[in-house]
DNA sequence: TGCTTATTATGACAAATGTCATGAAGGGTT
DNA sequence: AACCCTTCATGACATTTGTCATAATAAGCA
C-alpha cells in the first residue's frame, strides 16, 4: 500500500504489546517496540517514526512524561502521538489531549477501532504536508475478465458479513479507506455533501454490488459516505486483501478496468440528464431506476424517504413530493402503505420533458 | 501574552456561544461567533482563524460537515478544530477523532477546562511550525506509473498526428472506436447530446491528455463525441496497439485503472456541483478551471464560444452571458481582443452562493 | 394509551433560470 | 465601402424551481 509507515509501539506489557505489534505488522505497517518510556523515547529520537502509539500507565517513565520530551524535539514534534488508556479513565484522557496528544485510544480496544484511528492520524499528516501528493498505489495487470468477478465473489465470502441498521453509516467523506464492501443484502446509499450541508446520491447499490473500491484505488480519503438505506448486510474485505488480489490476478484487474469504465460512462449520462432534463423527467427516471434495482431482489414496491428521494434527483424535497402526487394522479404510480408501486413503467421511462 | 490569536466560535445556541466568546475575549483573544455551520465556513473561509471552536449538534450544517469542508480547502486545513459535544455521547467524540479533528471539550464545561484546551491546541501549531519536516519519500512508490505513462508516450509517437481544425469533429456517439487519442497541441472537447439536441460537454482536454480510451476498454459505440475547440493536433492509436500494450504491460493498466479512478472522483463532483450550485459558482468554478487548462499551456488569457463556456456549465447561453458581464463589472475578469482575463482567480475559486 | 417526533403533503410566494426578441460589434468577402 | 454572417450583449417576460409556513398523517416511545 504506502511506503511502509513506520510506527513506534511503547507499551510496558508485554502480551498487549506484542498483540498491537501483531495486528500493525498484519496491515503492512513496520513496527518497532518499547518495553517502557525511556527505551521509547531513545528509539523515537534516534530513528524518528512516522506515528507513535503509547501506553499511558507505565513505571519510570509514563506516557505523559514520553509525549512531554519528545514534543519538544524537532525531529519527533510532529509525528502523530497516540496514547493508550483504560476505558474508565475520563481524566487521563483529557490531560493526555491537553498535553498535545493527537489522539486516544481506550483498552480493550477493539482491532478496527486501533487500525482507524491510526489510519486517520497517519492520514491527516499526509494531507497537511501538502495537497501535492504524487499518487501511490500499485495495482496492475489483466488480461481476461470474466472469471475476475468470481474471484472477488470468493474473496467476499471469506470475510466477515455485518448487520447494518438503517441509517447506520459505513464510512464518511474524509475518513481514511481500509475496506472493499460488498452488500450482501439490503439497500445501501452513497453520497456527497455539499459545502452547504446538501447531500447528493450518487449511487444506490442492491445486492451484489461492491463498493468503496475507488477510494481504495486512489489511496486517498473517502471522497463521499456510504449509509445503508435500509436493514442490510455487508461483507468487508480489508484493503490489503483487496490489493492483493487485484495485484496478482489479471482477471480481477480486468475486471474492475471494466466496472471503473461503466462507472465513467454512466456518471456522464448522468451529467447530461442533471443539466437539461427537467425535474419531473428526473424524477421519473429515478423511479424507473429504483423500480428496477428493486425488481432485482424481487420487490415490486419500495419504501424511500422522500428527502433520498430528492438526493438522487437533485433537487429539493417538495418538488419531489409534488412531482409524486402528479404521477399518482396521473396514474402513473400509486402510493400506499407498503411504500411506492410503478404502474406504468415504459411511460415513466419514456417521458417527455 | 498571546498576540491576538483568532478565535472562530460556531455555535448555534445563542446563550452558549455568547458565553464562549466572553470567557475568550477575557483571555485575550480576538473572538468571531457564528450562529451556524455555513456561516462558520463563511467565515473560517473569508478570513482563517488561528483556531475554531465548533458546536456538533447544529441544524442544516453540523459540526462533522463542517470540519469536512474546511479539512479540504488549503487555508484552513492546518487550523486546530476543537469540538463542542454532549457530555454523554461518546460516539459523537469518537466520530469527530475519526475525522481528523484536533481536540474535543464537552458540555457543560468549566473555564478552565475550555482554556486549557484552546491553549493546548495553539500553543502545538506554534511548535509545530518551527520544526517543519522536509518530506521523504513518496517518490519511490510512484514509480510504476510513471513508467506506465511513459509507455503510452512512447507508443503515440510511433504513430500518426494529424492536424484538426476548430470544430472539426474526431468522432461522434454511436461510432465504434478504433482510435486511442492523445492530443498534442490546442484543445479538444469531448461532449454528450441529448434528446433535445442540448449539448453537455464532459471534458476539455489540453495537450498531452488521452481521449477515447473508455470507448475502447468497453468495447462498445462511443457514448459520447469530440470535437477540436481550436486548431489541434492529434495522434492516433490504433486500437490493436493500445489493447496490446495495455494487456501486457502492468505499468499501464496500473495508470490506467488509477486514471479511471480519478475520471469517477471527478464526475460525481461534478455531479453534486451542477445538482446544487447555482450558475453563477458553476460558472466562476468552470472560468477558473479553464484558466487552469490553459495556464499549463503557458497561455494567461482565452477565447472560448460562449455557447461552448454554456455547455460546460450546463446552462443556457445568455446566461452565461449575463455572468461574464456580472463578475466584469465585479472586477473579476476582463473581457478584451483576446479573451477573458481572469483578474481574481482566488475570489473566483472561493465564490459563495 | 397518550404524547412526541418524523414524515408527507399543500399553499403561497420569491428567486433563479430559460426563452424569445432585438440590436450592436466585429470579421471576412466581394 | 457595402454586404453578409457569426458572435456577443441586453431587455422583457414566462416558467420552473426553491423556500417558508403550516397542516395532516404516520410512526415511535414512555
Amino acid at each position: 500500500m504506502n511506503t511502509e509507515k513506520k510506527i513506534l509501539v511503547i507499551e510496558d506489557n508485554e502480551e498487549v504489546r506484542e498483540n498491537l505489534e501483531e495486528i500493525l505488522e498484519l496491515q503492512g505497517y513496520a513496527v518497532q517496540g518499547a518495553s517502557n518510556g525511556k527505551i521509547g523515547v531513545e528509539k523515537a529520537l534516534a530513528d524518528p517514526p512516522d506515528l507513535i502509539l503509547c501506553d499511558v500507565m507505565m513505571p519510570e517513565l509514563d506516557g505523559f512524561g514520553v509525549l512531554n520530551i519528545l514534543s519538544k524535539k524537532a525531529t519527533t514534534a510532529h509525528v502523530p502521538f497516540i496514547f493508550l488508556t483504560a476505558k474508565s479513565d475520563k481524566t487521563d484522557i483529557r490531560r493526555g489531549m491537553n498535553l498535545g496528544a493527537d489522539d486516544y485510544i481506550t483498552k480493550p480496544f477493539y482491532k478496527d477501532e486501533l487500525l482507524q484511528v491510526v489510519e486517520t492520524r497517519l492520514a491527516k499528516v499526509d494531507r497537511l504536508r501538502q495537497a501535492t501528493v504524487p499518487d501511490t498505489n500499485q495495482l496492475s495487470a489483466f488480461i481476461n475478465e470474466a472469471r475476475g468477478i468470481q474471484e472477488l465473489e470468493k474473496l467476499s465470502e471469506q470475510h466477515q458479513v455485518r448487520d447494518y441498521p438503517a441509517k447506520k453509516t459505513f464510512f464518511e467523506e474524509g475518513e481514511y479507506p481500509r475496506y472493499l464492501f460488498q452488500v450482501k443484502s439490503g439497500k445501501v446509499k452513497v453520497y456527497k455533501t455539499n459545502e452547504n450541508g446538501k447531500e447528493f446520491i450518487i449511487n444506490i447499490l442492491k445486492t451484489g454490488d461492491f463498493f468503496g473500491y475507488t477510494a481504495l484505488i486512489q489511496d486517498a480519503p473517502y471522497s463521499f459516505s456510504a449509509a445503508a438505506l435500509e436493514d442490510s448486510e455487508v461483507s468487508q474485505i480489508p484493503k490489503e486483501a483487496f490489493t492483493e488480489l487485484l495485484f496478482g490476478n489479471r482477471d480481477v484487474s480486468s475486471r474492475l478496468i471494466k466496472m471503473l469504465a461503466d462507472n465513467v460512462a454512466e456518471k456522464e449520462q448522468k451529467l447530461l440528464d442533471l443539466a437539461y432534463n427537467s425535474v419531473r423527467k428526473r424524477v421519473a427516471d429515478t423511479l424507473v431506476y429504483l423500480y428496477d434495482k428493486y425488481q432485482q431482489d424481487g420487490r415490486d414496491q419500495f419504501h424511500i424517504l422522500r428527502e433520498d428521494l430528492a438526493q438522487i434527483v437533485g433537487t429539493a424535497k417538495e418538488s419531489v413530493i409534488r412531482m409524486l402526487s402528479e404521477f399518482k394522479s396521473d396514474g402513473y404510480i400509486d402510493i400506499r402503505e407498503g411504500g411506492i408501486v410503478i404502474l406504468q413503467r415504459e411511460r415513466l421511462k419514456n417521458m417527455y420533458a
